[in-house]
DNA sequence: GGACGGCTATTTTTT
DNA sequence: ATAGCCGTCC
């Protein structure tokens, strides 16, 4: 063996390899934001630029990378995004995915604070009021606070919870907020301020925390409690936020303190997709995002992948006329496409019957109903559509505007319920007494004043006679029989009932009051159906309810499925806020007209103008492939009966050359007039 | 005194 | 859907 080849083996460093293949299933700009490895990062792009895919795929890296599910946490803008877009991580890699911590700000906040709700003051088992369960209670404190005084105008409920969630929201005095948003009421701040005061005792005293409460306790924990918030930040070492545009000033200062030093936060969002600040949101935190970090990998995305150029033509158009943000250029690879049209109709009608037509045709031509939406600025410019689509057998599923939880009847079983679990809920019980033959406000009052001072106690049935005295005997019967059959149903509570089986009962006991209340008692019954089926999978009523808060059923109450179409997936009807993130193959977007979508009132503040033509811009972004814009010409005013409208300014200021431009004629059918 | 029916005018968007 | 207002009835 004279020649005795030597040859050196060497360790070729590891390159990392993956299951799933990133670089073909991702652009080089999308690849970065998923392989982004330490420190704060901004993905900040367009509409369809595939952010949320980007997400997706990041929680995929993570987790193949071996980072513990448990440790990465998402947060979206409803529940279900952060559902789906986990659901997405794990069909793409495997069912660790789905143990990623995610949900929206809020249902993470009730997650850390049960955790830890004696660092704030909070006992383990508070309740979370929903909007409408604020405005109960404060309406509620109003009429006692000021019943015998004031006949002067005070602010609406819905107005009140506006003013103090903004206040907070926006970390603003109610002065400040009375000055800049509602001048005419800034007379009664000495009253607003009073009626605070009220409500956040009232809050205290019950252990209820409102949706506000919820950010502003978790922030007060992260800020005043830093060995909390060093647990925090070992258990979720990366987090990433969806949406960030629409993010408030507390959800900002939240996430910064949830990136602590090592700052592994990756922020995604779209300045020009702005759409919430009615609730707080600012888009400015977008912009400030990579300045609250020692360092921040700033990533644009460029290519659009859901719409044809037509599409994004005039999206783009829309866009480069406002007067915020950064600006930028939409572009997509599919260059080819229908126009958008820009649609007259004479009148309501009209229009609905046109949608109906096109909405067939795109059927014919083999576009499934699941694939197309109608959108609107706000959901009761779908009531006529609702007719026509129900009468012509067309099913559809109807998102945003009134929610199931939100209906008079849902909240009214519901205060059965939260009597149960309190006894002292005296909004529950001013719902319930009213419901009662015979008692009015003046009753409710002086029975509810009793309840409040602990005197009504389970243990002791006998214990309602102390408040019924001088009430007037038939009157006493019916309260007496309503709290017999309220203690009935705490014995099944202490027994562990089932909650469909003890919400059933409570049904029971509320079913013959229902009927008494309403004329459309049938149809109010099958949501009462409904939620009970929604019940079945609760352990707790606690459970149930707040979930119910946190993630109330999104779809409104639609009950229209013609015979023979059960088998048909739906199409969908949306507020064009409930259609963000979302995306069509072909979108119908009705009420086009001035003073509708504009809203009359944005034209009071260029603020909310600007918001507006944002909203614009998310609807368009909406469609694949077709997208027709309509506007009636003639609208039913309250005062003058028929008026003439006008198209959208967002329409007029169009350039010619972006939309197609349509009319639409009615045929006089075989004249039968 | 208080309940209640019937009138009118006003109603955005949502965690 | 909700609030305010007013007349009527118990
Ligand atoms: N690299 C890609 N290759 C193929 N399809 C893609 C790619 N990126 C995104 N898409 C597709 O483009 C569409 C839009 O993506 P996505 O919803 O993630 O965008 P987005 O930026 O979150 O949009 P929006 O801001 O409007 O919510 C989706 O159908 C997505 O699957």
């Amino acid at each position: 063996m004279a020649h005795e080849r030597r040859i050196q083996v060497r360790i070729i460093p590891a390159r990392r390899t993956y299951r799933l293949r990133y670089e073909e299933e991702l652009n080089p700009a999308q690849l970065q934001a998923v392989m982004h490895q330490n420190g704060a990062a901004l993905v900040i792009a367009g509409a369809g630029t595939g952010k949320t895919r980007t997400l997706a795929y990041r929680v995929a890296r993570l987790v193949e990378d071996g980072v513990p599910p448990e440790n990465i946490l998402l947060l979206t803008f409803t529940r279900k995004a952060a559902r789906q877009m986990l659901h997405r991580a794990a069909q793409l890699l495997d069912g660790r995915c789905e143990r990623v911590a995610g949900g929206t700000f809020h249902s993470f906040a009730y997650m850390i604070l049960r955790r830890y709700s004696h660092a704030v003051g909070l006992s383990p088992d508070f309740t979370v009021l929903d909007q409408t369960d604020a405005e109960d209670v404060l309406n509620l404190l109003r009429t006692e606070l000021f019943r015998e005084r004031r006949r002067e105008r005070f602010p609406h409920k819905r107005t009140l919870a506006d003013i103090y969630s903004t206040a907070i929201n926006r970390n603003r005095s109610i002065d400040d907020i009375l000055s800049a948003e509602y001048p005419h009421f800034q007379h009664l701040l000495p009253e607003l301020k009073q009626l605070y005061d009220a409500y956040r005792l009232y809050k205290r005293r019950h252990g209820l925390v409102d949706y506000d409460d919820l950010l502003l306790l978790l922030l007060q924990l992260l800020e005043e409690h830093p060995e909390k918030r060093q647990q925090l930040h070992a258990q979720f070492r990366y987090v990433m936020v969806d949406e960030y545009q629409d993010t408030n000033p507390l959800q900002h200062r939240i996430s910064v303190l949830l990136a602590g030093p090592e700052e592994n936060i990756l922020a995604v969002g779209d300045d020009a997709q702005s759409i919430y600040s009615f609730r707080g949101a600012d888009f400015r935190n977008i912009m400030d995002f990579p300045n609250a970090f020692q360092q921040c990998t700033i990533i644009t995305l460029e290519e659009n992948y859901r719409s044809t150029q037509p599409i994004l033509n005039l999206a783009n158009a829309i866009i480069s006329r406002a007067i915020y943000g950064y600006r930028k250029q939409l572009q997509s690879r599919q260059k080819e496409g229908p126009s958008p049209a820009i649609i007259r109709a004479e009148d309501e009608r009209q229009q609905s019957l046109f949608v109906v037509q096109q909405v067939l045709a795109l059927r014919e031509q083999g576009i499934p109903l699941s694939d197309i939406a109608v959108l609107a600025r706000a959901s009761h410019l779908f009531f006529e559509l609702e007719i026509e689509l129900s009468r012509v057998g067309i099913p559809y599923r109807k998102f945003g505007g009134l929610k199931l939880t939100e209906t008079a009847h849902i909240k009214d079983l519901l205060a059965f319920a939260r009597i149960l679990l309190n006894i002292t809920d005296t909004v529950s019980w001013h719902r319930v007494l009213l419901m009662l033959e015979g008692v009015g406000p003046r009753t409710a009052h002086r029975i509810i004043e009793g309840i409040r001072e602990g005197i009504l106690r389970w243990e002791d049935p006998q214990s309602i006679e102390n408040l019924l005295l001088g009430i007037s005997p038939s009157i006493r019967t019916t309260v007496i029989q309503l709290w017999e059959a309220l203690c009935t149903l705490f014995r099944l509570y202490l027994r562990h009932t089932p909650v469909p089986e003890l919400l059933s009962q409570c049904a029971t006991l509320y079913r013959p009051l229902l009927q008494r209340q309403y004329d459309d008692h049938h149809k109010r019954w099958r949501d009462i159906e409904a939620l009970l089926a929604l019940a079945e999978r609760y352990q707790t009523l606690q459970e149930f309810l707040t979930d119910l808060t946190l993630d109330p059923p999104t779809e409104s109450v639609a009950d229209v499925a013609a015979p023979g179409s059960q088998e048909e997936s739906p199409l969908t009807l949306s507020t064009v806020h409930s259609a963000k993130g979302l995306e069509w193959t072909a979108v119908f977007l009705i009420w086009m007209t001035d003073g509708r979508f504009p809203v009359a009132w944005a034209y009071d503040s260029v603020e909310a103008f600007e918001e507006e033509r944002r909203l614009f811009y998310v609807a368009c972004t909406r469609a694949r492939r077709f997208l027709y814009l309509l506007y009636p010409l003639r609208a039913i005013d309250h005062e003058s009966g028929w008026i003439l409208a006008k198209p959208s300014p967002f329409l007029t200021e169009l350039d010619e050359s972006v939309a197609e431009h349509w009319v639409l004629v009615t045929e006089n059918s075989l004249g039968t007039g």
